[in-house]
DNA sequence: GCGAGTCCGTGAATCGTTTATATAGGCATT
DNA sequence: AATGCCTATATAAACGATTCACGGACTCGC
């Protein structure tokens, strides 16, 4: 004797729109047509297939379904690291847009290393993902990305793009923000300004460099090499660099850099943490400006300028682009669309320092 | 004419196995049996097959397998605040193991609203996810849950369990985290601690505060009732409810906590918000330990003493047992896991004040 | 030289839906 | 009463894989 189940199936075994039917004494078009509205069903009908469902406990299956018409109404988003709180608003923002459209969003995460990328787009193709939202973890590994395009998964890029591979791209205008802010440096009297940057074989990192380059070359400031220190987006190189900056020969102390601009906000995490040793305080003896902000309202000593992106604003974009595109309502042509940072003024680029 | 493809097939047609099976002219059981690697295949064939693979550029239907094998090996995590630094190290560790058994983990972000927890549960059910680690938005409506484990979705309920749903969960033991973080401050001569609580509706909310209720009583000390504050998790709580305490009338300065003891990290970043407020130093004025570690080496100011949860450890056990149970390698009974946190001394709770 | 035993390969049924096509029944029209 | 036309429902063929049961070709021992 089995023991008597809820729905009187088996244990493992979930109902199916045969057993629907059979109980609803319809054929299962009718079982199917009461669930999707795809045909009138007489009132009497509907009623005893919707009767039955619940008695049955019956949940259709999408895996059958998704086969039959071959699209899974799944969109999947793929980050390099979930914990850079950059992220979770753009999943907000791509998973409301996706319900909204009637697509179910799912989240990967792929640790930076491409191995695992490569792993979980395969997965993804495989399981038939309507579209992906990338944000990818190499710039220069893309094979994996053209033969999912050649098979016809639709694909938007975020926050960086793959070059080489023709495809939709929702991006921050990096130059812009980091201009604006350096700008904003200078206007309260920096000359000597250090950049931290990410690692230049990534688009942003190059392009938010050159908005540093740009906003000097305005102001006929050289840009000089030993200002530009190469980080890597981590927490470690923002701390290294910090430090290498504070602990040159004293020779050339005299052309110490009297701001900082910090191209991701976990970079300026370590920062903040060598200032803390080295007793440096900002702005007093240092400015400080930075991409990304890290919380919102945070008790941070100082409340630092900050290059903010409008992450659920990008998410919700590009989901909107990938579902156009799935739809096919839009052009042939791919766009990249650029969004715009806003800069946030606060204490840590205070001119309470000499500036000179 | 449509235009060449890169496969030769239509651009939005992915091969079948049926194309592959002639392209190699074998069966599609051969190819089959060369993918899965179900029988042994001849060296001749399985070449033959494998060219024919790689020059379709085919990937198995995932979709086709999972309806015809009855499972989908895909794992969904659903958490109830996808911002909360908590989590994504959850997240993590049960990515890796889900990896390392041969399943692919997804995770959507159900914003702490029920009902939106409800759709996803059924989306996932509908998709057949093999299974579900659950962080629930609540714990008094249920039903979704329980007609989802009806269904035969095997399920594991991660940090908060859901009351009357029989099934595996891991959990935090909070009560002896809390129990041991206030046990420290008592050590440091603190006898008036306050408590910022979590929602006392919610497990993990009523359990840290029955360990600092434990912690009082073993020390002989009474627990107050004023001394207990009613948050919510949330970051606004932690602000008003710090506030609170400071701006009692002077009648009951005398009285005023010289600790706080706050149930949750983003709750914390309120609580230091109002002490950046009202001027309060920590610990100089007051006191202060918290559970979570928000960002590992951060510089805020001061370093708290802090209850940390293995969170990738229990991620990692959680997605363990839900496997097992999924393999039908454990015993019907389901078990509760209850992982040990580690208490983190820093300055907050140095006693640089007179704790009398 | 022949039956038994191995190997390897194939045909066909099946998973649970959707949907095109067929069909039944009712009603109005003549 | 026969015809035609609707509408509501049923039947059956896909979708793309897995896998069982069968069979042909070899090997081997006697």
């Amino acid at each position: 004797m089995v023991p008597a189940e809820t729905n009187g199936l088996g244990a493992d075994r979930t109902a199916t729109i045969v057993e629907v039917a059979k109980r609803a004494d319809v054929s299962i078009a009718t079982v199917s047509n009461v669930i999707r509205g795809t045909r009138k069903v007489s009132q009497k009908l509907t009623e005893r297939v919707q009767i039955a469902i619940r008695e049955l406990n019956y949940s259709p299956n999408e895996i059958a379904r998704s086969l039959k018409v071959r699209q899974t109404r799944m969109l999947a988003m793929v980050l390099p690291d979930i914990t850079n709180p950059f992220f979770p608003e753009i999943i907000r923002g791509a998973e409301d847009t996706a319900f909204e459209r009637g697509y179910f969003l799912m989240t990967a995460n792929t640790d930076e290393q491409i191995g695992r990328e490569r792993r979980i787009v395969a997965a993804l193709r495989s399981y038939r993902v309507d579209g992906v939202l990338l944000a990818s973890a190499s710039s220069t590994d893309t094979t994996h990305l053209k033969s999912t395009l050649d098979a016809g998964v639709a694909l938007v890029c975020l926050d960086r793009t793959v070059p080489g591979v023709k495809t939709d791209a929702v991006l921050l205008d990096n130059v812009r923000g980091a201009r604006e802010c350096v700008r904003h440096m200078i206007q309260k009297g920096h000359r000597r300004i250090a950049i931290i940057t990410g690692p230049l074989d990534v688009q942003t990192g190059r392009e938010r460099l050159r908005g540093y380059e740009e906003a000097l070359r305005e102001a006929d400031i050289p840009a000089e090499k030993g200002r530009i220190l190469e980080g890597d987006f981590r927490h470690d190189s923002g701390y290294r660099l910090a430090k290498q900056i504070f602990e040159r020969p004293v020779s050339e102390r005299a052309g110490r850099p009297t701001a900082i601009f910090v191209c991701n906000g976990v970079m300026t995490l370590g920062v903040l943490k060598a200032f803390e040793e080295l007793n440096v305080r900002c702005p007093q003896d240092i400015a400080l400006a930075t991409f990304d902000d890290l919380a919102v309202d945070s008790p941070f000593h100082p409340h630092l300028t900050t290059v903010v992106q409008p992450s659920y604003e990008m998410g919700a974009r590009a989901a909107g682009i990938l579902i156009d595109r799935i739809e096919g309502r839009i052009s042939k042509e791919p766009t990249t669309v650029r969004v715009a940072p806003t800069l946030i003024v606060r204490e840590s680029t205070e001119a309470s320092q000499s500036a000179s």
